[in-house]
DNA sequence: GTTGTAAATGCAAGTGCTTGCATTTATATT
DNA sequence: AATATAAATGCAAGCACTTGCATTTACAAC
């Protein structure tokens, strides 16, 4: 799972076309260790392809989305963040105060996903999430 | 609960300047039977108050947040909207294909928040809530 | 009622992200 | 290899929201 190339294989597979930038996008998620932001990519791309344009870098990310190969996570600093979606299933809990993040494991949100399944016919995306609220050292 | 006045009056003892922006956008929240978004709230206030400025209102919604006086979420749209704190706790579950929205009565949620306190000491804020996903029309 | 003051506002510029449109290009077909 | 074409990109403008700073003002103290 998640070997590198995985995700460009899966965009080729099913007929996007694989283009420098998007490849250089996709291992910029793929090789980073964390949750990594539009901008922290786009940099990277640059770096290497210096007429990219960071619209592609969003128009990719919304792609991958799309196709549920990445996840979106709001961990707060006024930017989203990025994640393999295969890799590493967690959550997080983010205090609005002081930005501490805590790190939960995806079981935790399972019988929430079940029961909204099961009694409201619903498929809730609960692969990466963000609970904002207070650490208790903020505790209100 | 949630008579009218009451978050100018929750404003006024914790000192806060009434001000006539502060008081129009408080009302605008007040006197929505919805979930209103800040352009909306702006162009309520602006048409008995022409010169208040747009950045007045996030300014307000910041602080009404902040108090814990009025909720933020997410339904899409590409613009969040606002709802008083006090009044109708519930959620919703939000299409990202479509857009339909499903109401969820607030106890779903109360058995994450008790744990997520329990076992990580950590006060979630999970007033009203959007959970995204796919409804089962829409479904994957 | 005047005066003093910090708090709040208006304004303009900035940030993160999106979108419409003309141009370029990955890929399929020959 | 040359061609055709839809898909993807770059660019510039736009949108929702935020922020720094000078000006105004609610409210308290006299
Ligand atoms: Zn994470
Ligand atoms: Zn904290
Ligand atoms: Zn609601
Ligand atoms: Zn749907």
């Amino acid at each position: 799972m998640n070997q590198s190339g995985h995700i460009a294989d899966l965009l080729g597979k099913q007929g996007y076309r694989l283009t420098p930038q998007r490849l250089m996008v996709v291992s910029a998620i793929e090789n980073s260790d964390d949750h990594i932001s539009a901008e922290e990519i786009y940099s990277q791309v640059v770096a290497r392809y210096p007429n990219v344009n960071i619209s592609t870098v969003y128009r990719t990310l919304e792609l991958l989305k799309r196709l549920s190969l990445v996840t979106e996570t709001d961990l707060e600093g006024g930017r989203v963040r990025y994640h393999p979606a295969d890799k590493g299933h967690h959550h997080h809990l983010v205090c609005q105060e002081c930005g501490a993040i805590i790190d939960l494991d995806e079981s935790l949100l399972e019988p929430l996903q079940d029961a909204l399944l099961r009694e409201h016919n619903f498929i809730a995306d609960l692969r990466h999430l963000a609970i904002h609220g207070r650490c208790v050292r903020c505790g209100r």
